[in-house]
DNA sequence: CTGACTAACGGTACCGCTAACTCTACCACA
DNA sequence: TGTGGTAGAGTTAGCGGTACCGTTAGTCAG
């Protein structure tokens, strides 16, 4: 059995209470006393029953992250960086995936409600808000990310993705590329913002958007073979883009190998931009460039605002969008692949990356990968 | 404020435990009032206090999960599937990255014991098992995943990485290599296990193992970077190796990458194998022959052991070993770049492994895939 | 009619901890 | 001398549930 408060109260003859005052470090006991406790819970390896904690305080010190795909690399970074960020505040994280269905969500949601977290975080796959308007009524606080309702007005951090489509097509507007494609889903505000970002940079260099390069994909398959299919649809046009957009990774990665095996050259013939900026984006057989999120700030600044959220009357809900970057490989310059893999570099091309986003936190900028 | 028993009692005019027994579905109450009551809840959309029924009961249905690494695909993997398996069971996940460090491990540990976690899953990154003395003190009953300690006596639920090294190997000796290296890790228990597996099918080949050709690597760094590094060395080699067994895809792909920048060809001049079969092994530059863990089975596996436990005094402990499959790809066969990525492709040969594995799941075979 | 039994419900205590008081010295100061 | 402040303890009363046992009324055999 572990060790309770009632034990060390009971060997040194002192009530619970002062024992549980030394523990949270109150002011109205007596140095000596304290001293003597705090020993004794050394000794004894004592660990505070959180459980019980929870039951009176009201707040259990863990947070909830639903995800819509775990096996997703943005969600597993995301949870990642979310997950240090709690630790570093001895919050603990209970992480719950829906499958991207909006059912299981919902019943995950009341889940850990049950479970008295202390502020729910959100990346939800609901393609209605209704069943958001039962959360309102829960006094727990809960944060959407990477995925806004355009309607609620609900706390939401994410990256904006409007700037990141901008920053994207613009590359591509750079190489010179006209024919602009992109590869998108329905249903997915992310996606929405980013097709909306491509279509302002189109706008803005007086590039004419043509219908027939812009393809939606199935509701139910936002992966790699919805990328491999509708990159058939474009390669089948007699008039072929020769640069192509992708709402994420693994869709370029998909319409790439699509590509290929048509027997065209990337990106001499197609050059490809995706989104998420994936880990093993430079692994790929053509490295792919791609926008980057900084995951690692983004589960950061969630969790700051989740837990300002905890206890908090519920004012104005907040949005915090962070600035996405350009991360430039092969996939749209090509031939660089004599360059080399050193232990060192990937470490300090981070650090750059880092530095450039302080430097200029409003504006997006370009970084040169491999 | 949530609905709690009190409310639905009040309400009805019975008692609390009227309430709580027909929440529980006891039998000592009239059908009568049972629904009553349970018409009730449903209007309130009433949900138990976990943290309450926590505490008297003593079980919280939650687990935890620790790993070294969660943005390893592997664990990723292992994460998902073990949170699908406790949601089927109503059951709630927990998890820490200890990021590596046994200091953090350590600590989280502590964290999950005082969370109240039915059983904790540990995938271990303690270089000695003295940590680990101080939770078998513990009461709540614990269990090894992927990393098995070789003299404690705990449960543990893996992958027979001696058969899967064993596998790999052979695969290679089976394609006529006979320089073949092994590029491992130190102080990593399925390392370890996994070149046992490189050394018995050598022996059984009479092929003899040549120490130049076998690098353990630094224990900080066990990732791509690390293979690069152990490739280059490799390669310097008068005689090079025509065939390299990684102990996982990580590394196999910095020494592939290595290999590339080198100028040779993959598998013309020499062939890789990698260990774990991560997601984006089809995707990489040349896609890599790997030996598969079958996460799924792992997670779900885990859980039904870990449930057993909870609430069961310590009996001997179990040791559950899962036979890993190869996926071969082109990093060993060669030439198959014209194959079809189509939308049913993957569906269908993720059935054909697991009707394979089903049919004989002692003994382990070979799928061809792309 | 009595005692034993059962069905249906309730009372009490407690899980481990904490919020919010209360109590008791003791001391300073007017 | 009395007032009041304060330091350093302890008391009381839960948090929302459940385990365990008790109570009550009705049934039925003998």
């Amino acid at each position: 059995m572990a060790i309770r408060l009632k034990d060390i109260a009971r060997d040194l003859n002192v009530s619970v209470i002062t024992v549980s005052k030394a523990l949270r470090g109150k002011t109205d006991i007596s140095a000596a006393t304290r001293e003597r406790i705090l020993k004794r819970m050394k000794e004894l390896d004592y660990q505070p029953n959180m459980t019980a904690r929870s039951l009176t305080t009201g707040r259990s010190f863990i947070l909830g992250l639903i995800v819509p795909d775990l096996l997703n690399p943005f969600f597993t970074e995301l949870a990642n960086s979310l997950s240090g960020a709690l630790r570093k505040r001895s919050y603990g994280l209970i992480i719950a995936s829906s499958d991207e269905s909006a059912e299981i969500e919902q019943s995950e949601i009341r889940m850990m409600f049950a479970r008295g977290v202390d502020a729910l975080l959100i990346a939800s796959c609901q393609p209605k808000l209704e069943g958001f308007y039962s959360i309102h009524h829960q006094d727990t606080p809960f944060l959407l990310v990477d995925r806004p309702f355009p309607h609620l007005r609900a706390n939401f951090v994410g990256t904006d993705d409007c700037a990141g489509g901008r920053l994207a097509t613009e590359h591509l507007i750079q190489l010179g590329r006209r024919r602009l494609a992109y590869i998108g889903s329905p249903d997915l505000s992310p996606a929405a913002e980013r097709f909306r970002g491509f279509r302002h940079a189109l706008r803005d260099h007086d590039i004419e958007m043509q219908e027939r390069f812009i393809l939606s994909g199935a509701p139910s398959d936002t992966g790699d073979n919805a990328g491999y299919a509708m990159m058939q649809t474009l390669l089948k046009l007699k008039t072929r883009p020769d640069g192509v957009f992708c709402h994420n990774d693994l869709v370029a990665i998909g319409a790439m190998k699509a590509t290929l095996d048509a027997g065209l050259s990337i990106p001499g013939d197609i050059a490809f931009v995706g989104f998420d900026n994936v880990s093993y984006c430079k692994y790929l057989q053509i490295p792919l460039t791609s926008v980057d999120q900084s995951t690692a700030q983004l589960g950061e600044t969630a969790a700051q605002l989740a837990l300002e959220l905890v206890g908090k009357k519920i004012d104005r809900p907040k949005t915090i969008l962070l600035p996405p970057t350009l991360v430039v490989r092969e996939s749209t310059t090509g031939n660089a692949s004599s360059e080399h893999l050193a232990a060192a570099e990937s470490t300090a091309s981070r650090k750059t990356t880092a530095a450039r986003r302080k430097s200029s936190p409003a504006k997006s900028r370009v970084a040169r990968q491999k």
